[in-house]
RNA sequence: GCGCAGGUGGCAGAGUGGUCAAUUGCAACUGGCUGUAAACCAGUCGCCCUAUGGGCUACGGGGGUUCAAAUCCCUCCCUGCGCA
């Protein structure tokens, strides 16, 4: 049932358009899918992404929804689409991020770009200001890693196994082996760790992903498992680890193997699309790449052209919940005052809802004050000027 | 008219002799946000300068006490409440 098509390549350049098709429906890549993280795509109704931002898929998080409202009511609720009234393709990310976000990474203005934080020892990934073990969040070893609940404290252990029933149970068409996502300028010693601990963890994905196809998991289906896996890349900003890696995990993915692959880690901020060429030159191009957690308008447009297919980011709604709007005229922040008597379009080239209906002055009023529908219609064109940017790209890798 | 309470930076509201250019919150101004601990976080917020330091003007107006006052005294103005 998944399967995915190349129908055009750049001439100059990696960059492919095609078609990835799921039990859910079709994804024409390149593709941008917005994050709906505890199964909602925040202050927006599934509805208006599908309508009015034109997404074409969601992406979900398996620890949040394993936390709440617990992956066993949505496998009786008939599956993450069903549950959010989602009709189209799903995805769901495994938890590794959350070992990043919720590790070395807490507390630290710590991103996937960020330089590194003098108060973490690269070498070890511990938080040196604090020696206190249990403020973190997160503790990684060989086997898993052991998470603190962001919602009460309480302990939980996740492994590339238990990620993967989760997974299975939550049932999106898409899902991500579990991964250690290494902290961006991390000593090139510890990326390698990262990147041989993913390595393993993806053998016990696959595994465990196999042995619960065979198996039928009460709740969700009584069919067989037609969920894809992706097996994830790490190596940092490492040429010979990034090289290294994609060659590891798509060694991994012959007949029965993985049916994708997901580009994990940091990134240098200035070169996203050289990082992002190794690795695609190493992996076989009929399957579909998905680069995680990216991004800006200008790394999508890197990342299209040296190969990747889907993309992923949160930036687009948090922008939005923030007052911020992507646009044509390069990023605008709403609560500045020049758009306070501003009755101009959010983006004279947009043609997005909001940019169509409301202007500046009542978005910056909205963000000024506070109100909800600021979320709204923020995200509505952010994800749609997205959105559009990649369904751009698209286009012009058909047309040649 | 009498009595009581009070007048502090855009607003609210601390401070009640020196450590006060003045706590804090809000507002304002600016910046950040990339597989969501994020409808969040950070900085600035009297004026001026040769600016990790210095100068000037400030706590209703005026005057005074003191080495030193937003803080004490006198007086005037204003606000609220109560009584006439």
């Amino acid at each position: 049932m998944f399967k995915f098509t190349v129908q055009a390549k750049m001439k100059n350049g990696l960059g492919r358009a095609g078609v990835i098709e799921t039990p859910h429906g079709k994804i024409n890549t390149p593709a941008f899918i917005p994050v709906g993280t505890k199964a909602t795509v925040k202050s927006l109704t599934s509805e208006i992404v599908r309508d009015q931002v034109g997404a074409q898929a969601v992406l979900a998080n398996t620890y949040h929804l394993y936390l709440q409202p617990g992956h066993e009511v949505i496998a009786q609720a008939g599956g993450l689409g069903k549950f959010m009234d989602w009709p189209g393709p799903t995805f769901t990310d495994s938890g590794g991020f959350q070992a990043f976000s919720l590790g070395p990474a807490l507390g630290k203005s710590l991103g996937k770009f960020n330089p590194i934080s003098k108060d973490v020892d690269t070498l070890s990934m511990k938080s040196a200001a604090s020696d206190d073990e249990n403020r973190l969040r997160a503790k990684i070893t060989d086997d898993g890693v052991e998470f603190r609940s962001v919602l009460d404290g309480s302990t939980h252990y996740f492994t590339p196994e238990k990620s993967i029933e989760i997974q299975h149970q939550i049932g999106a068409d898409i899902i991500f082996a579990f991964d250690e996502c290494a902290v961006p300028d991390a000593a090139y010693e510890y990326q390698k760790v990262a990147m041989n601990r993913t390595h393993a963890w993806a053998k016990r994905c696959l595994t465990a992903h196999k042995a619960g196809s065979a198996n039928t998991t009460p709740g969700i289906s009584d069919a067989p498992r037609e969920q894809a896996l992706f097996g994830i890349i790490q190596g940092g900003r490492h040429e010979d680890l990034r090289r290294e890696s994609a060659r590891t995990v798509a060694a991994g993915s012959p007949a029965g193997g993985f049916d994708g692959f997901g580009i994990g880690g940091s990134f240098d901020k200035n070169d996203v699309g050289t990082a992002v060429r190794w690795v695609a030159e190493e992996l076989p191009e009929d399957k579909p790449r998905h680069l995680l957690g990216i991004g800006e308008p200008d790394d999508l447009t890197a990342a299209i052209e040296n190969g990747m297919d889907t993309f992923d980011c949160v930036a687009p709604t948090r922008m939005a919940r923030n007052g911020s709007a992507y646009s044509s005229e390069g990023r605008l922040n709403l609560s500045n005052a020049q758009f306070v008597r501003d009755f101009g379009p959010l983006d004279p080239k947009c043609d997005c809802h909001v940019c169509r209906n409301y202007t500046r002055a009542y978005l910056a009023h909205l963000v000024r004050s506070k109100e909800m529908l600021s979320a709204t219609l923020l995200s509505i064109h952010n994800l749609f000027f997205i959105v559009n940017l990649v369904e751009k790209a698209r286009q012009a890798i058909i047309l040649g």
